[in-house]
DNA sequence: CATGAATGAGTATTCATTCAT
DNA sequence: AATGAATGAATACTCATTCAT
C-alpha cells in the first residue's frame, strides 16, 4: 500500500518512525540484558545496572518493558525464535530423513551456540520465569523435537535407523544441543562449535543408524 | 568400651547426643530446604518459611547454618557425596570396560533420581553459588567424568570400543544422566528410570562398541 | 558568567542543582538525625523513625548515605569543621598569648554551645564509631589541644602565665569547653553559655596568670 | 554461734554459703564484664560471649540478674558505692576546709583511677541506662559535688578561698576527676594518678585560694 | 519521550531471654 | 543450681517501580 493510498500515510511513516526506534531502543537494552544476565544472573542484574551498561535511564527501560521478567522473557524469547526460523529452514527440502535429521542437528547446535547465554538462561532461571512462560519455552522445545522425532520415525519406516524409542533420541538430540551451552565451560577448551557438532553428529548417528547402513553415512558417521 | 572403662566416658556421651542432636536437625532443615527449593527456587525461598516447613524457628535454623547459601550448599553437597560414594563401587570389581561402564552409567542415573531435586538445583542455583562452591561442582563432575573415560579408553585400546573422543563421551554420558532430571517433566509421563536407564543405555552402548562385539553385548545394546 | 558564554552552562547549572539538592536532603535528615540522636542515641533511632522525623522515606536516606554509622559521622563531622573554622579564626591577628588563649576558649565554648548534642555524641557513641573517626576524632582533639597550649608556652615565656604543665593546662581548658555539654543537666538550670563561660575563664586564669599580672588581666580575672 | 545452740543453725549455715555462692558468681560474671565492656562497650557486649568469658552458662548469668541492663547498672553501681565510702572517709576529721577539700578532690581521682571503666561507662552508655538508673547516677554526682561546694563555701567564709561560683568549682573538681578517665588515652602517655592528681590540685588550688593564702599552701599549690 | 530522585515493601540475620533437662 | 538449645521479635539495608519535571 502506497502513501497516497492512505489518508493516514504519514501517521503511518511516524508509526514506522516509532517502530524502528522501538525496536533499536530495545536492541540497546537487550544486548546489555545478555551481557549482565550472563556475567550474574538474572537476580544480581540490577535494573540500574542495566540502564547504565545499555546508556540508557532507568525511566526508559520501562517504556519499553512492564517487568524485570519482561526483559528476560524477550531474552529468552529471541533463542525461541531463532530454533522456529532455523531448524526447520534447514531441514527443509531434504528427502533422505538421515540427512534432514542431521541438517536439523546442526542448525539446532548453531542457533544454541549464536545464543550461548540465553540457553543457559532457560535452564538457569525456570524459576524467575513465570508460569506461562515457562510453559511456553516447554511446549517449543516439544514441538522442536518432534520435528527431529518425525525423522527417526521415517528413518525406522525405510529401515535406515535401527529400532529406538523416538520420544528419547528426539530429547537427546535436543539434550546435547543444549549441551555446548550447559557445559561450554568443560567443552569450550577441547573444541569448537564446528567440531563438536561433528563429534556428537557421529556417535548419534553410529547409535541410530543401521547396521547395514552405516557405510553408506561413513561421512556423517566416521569422525576422525 | 563400657562407662567406666573411660573417664570421659559421659563427656563422650554428651558429645555423640550433641553430633547426633545436629545430624537431626539438619535432616529436618535439608528435607523441608529440598521442598521449597523444589517448588521455589533459591532466592524466593524465605528463611521464614523455611522454618515453618521444617517445623523450627528461625533461630534455630541460623544455629545450624552461617548463611542462606549454606542451605543451599548442603543440599548439592549430598548430590555429591552420593556420586562419589555409589559410582565407584558400582563400578568396582568389574573387569570388563563395557560392563563396568554400564554399572556406573546406571549407578549414576539411580543417584540423579534419588535426589532430582537437587540434580536440578545444581543446573538451576549456580549462579546463587559463590565461586568456591561453583569449582567444587566443576571439579567434581570433571572428577566423576574421568571414571566413565578412564573405562571408554580402556575399551578402545581392547577394541571393544570404537574410536571416540573420550572426553566428549563421558561428558555425553554425564549429561545424559542428568538429562533425567533436566527434562524429568517430558520423560516422567513415558518412563521411569528403570526404562530410561536401559533406553539410554542401549543408545549409548550402539554408539560406542564397535560393530563386531555389538552382538557379545546385545544384552546392553539391544532395547525391545 | 553567562549561561550562554558556557556551552556546558546547563551542564554545569544540572549540577549545581543536584549537589543543591544534596546539601538540602543532607541538611533534612541530619536535623532530624540530631533530635533523634539526642533523645534516644545511636541505637535506639531507628532508621525508620529518622525517615519518619525528616519527612522523608527509608530509601532516600540510603541515596545520601551508606551505611547508619555514617549519619552519626556526619553529625560528629559538623562539630569538628567548626572547631576547625571558628577557633583559629578567633584566636587570629591577637598578639598577647593571655588574650588569645582567652578568646580561643571563648570561641570553643560557643561551638560546644552552639553543637550541644554532636559534642556530647562525641563521648557518648565512642563505640559506635568506626577506628578510624575514633582515630580522627581524637587526632582533632590533639590539635585542638595545641593551640591552647601553644598560647600557654607562650605566655609562660613571657612569665605572664605561671609554670604549668602545658599539656594538662590544655587539656583542661577543652574539657571545660565541652563540660558546657557533658554537664548541661546540672549547668543549665544555673547559667547561660556567657556566664558560663566568664565563670570558666575567671578560674581557669586565676590558674593560669602569674600574680604579678592578675590585676593586668582583671577583666579577665575577676567574676562578679 | 554454735550449730547446736540454733536449731535453724544449719539452714542460717545453708543461707550464708548462699549468699557467699552469689557474691562468687556475680564477681566472677561482673570481673568479665568490666572486661567486655571497656573493650567493646555495652551493646556491642553479647551475653553469650559474656558468659564465656565468665566461664560460666548463659542460663547462670541470668540466675544472678534479670535483664542485661542490670550487669550495666551493677558495674556503674560499684564506682557509686566506691565515690560514697572512699571520699567522706578521707575528709572526715580534716578541719581546714582546704586541705579537706584537697582530701576529698584525692580521694575521688583514686577511686576514677581504680573504677576507670566504670567511670567512663557511666558516660557513655548513658542512653543504655534507664531513666531511673539515669537519674540515681545524677543525684549522686550532686551529692558528691556538694561535698565539694560544702568545702569551697566554709573556705570563702574563712577568707581562704577567693570568691568563686561554688556550684560550678565543685563540679569543675569532679569533671576534673572523671577527666582522668574520659582522656585515659591522652593523659596515660604523660603521667600517673599521682601526678596528674598533683598537678590538677596545684591548677585548682592556684584557681581558688585567695591571694594573700597561696604561700601558707604552697604544698598544694606549687607543683614542679 | 527521557530522566533519575523518591518510594517502601520485603528479608536475611542477630541476640536477649526462656525453660526443659 | 547449672546448662545451652530454642525462640522470634526486632532492624538495617535493597532494589523494582513510579512519576514529576
Amino acid at each position: 500500500m502506497s502513501e497516497s493510498d492512505n489518508p493516514n500515510g504519514n501517521l503511518g511513516g511516524i508509526e514506522a518512525v516509532r517502530a524502528a526506534r522501538i525496536e533499536w531502543r530495545l536492541g540497546q537494552i537487550l544486548t546489555a540484558a545478555v551481557k549482565l544476565l550472563s556475567e550474574q544472573g538474572f537476580q544480581k542484574m540490577l535494573i540500574t545496572d542495566l540502564a547504565k551498561e545499555a546508556g540508557v535511564s532507568v525511566g526508559t527501560i520501562y517504556q519499553y518493558v512492564d517487568t524485570k521478567e519482561d526483559i528476560l522473557l524477550l531474552v529468552v524469547n529471541d533463542i525461541i525464535e531463532s530454533y522456529r526460523r532455523e531448524v526447520p529452514a534447514a531441514m527443509e527440502g531434504i528427502e533422505d530423513p538421515v540427512e534432514r535429521l542431521a541438517a536439523g542437528f546442526r542448525a539446532y547446535c548453531l542457533v544454541v551456540d549464536a545464543h550461548r547465554t540465553a540457553a543457559l538462561l532457560a535452564y538457569q532461571e525456570t524459576k524467575s520465569i513465570s508460569k506461562e512462560g515457562r510453559e511456553r519455552l516447554m511446549r517449543l522445545e516439544v514441538e522442536t523435537n518432534s520435528y527431529f522425532s518425525d525423522c527417526i520415525q521415517a528413518g525406522m519406516r525405510l529401515g535406515k535407523f535401527a529400532a529406538v524409542e523416538p520420544a528419547v533420541a528426539s530429547g537427546t538430540l535436543t539434550m546435547l544441543a543444549h549441551m555446548w551451552a550447559l557445559k561450554h565451560w568443560y567443552l569450550n577448551s577441547m573444541f569448537d562449535v564446528q567440531t563438536y557438532i561433528r563429534s556428537q553428529l557421529s556417535f548419534v548417528m553410529k547409535a541410530l543408524i543401521a547396521g547395514e547402513y552405516q557405510k553408506s553415512y561413513s561421512h556423517l558417521v566416521n569422525f576422525s
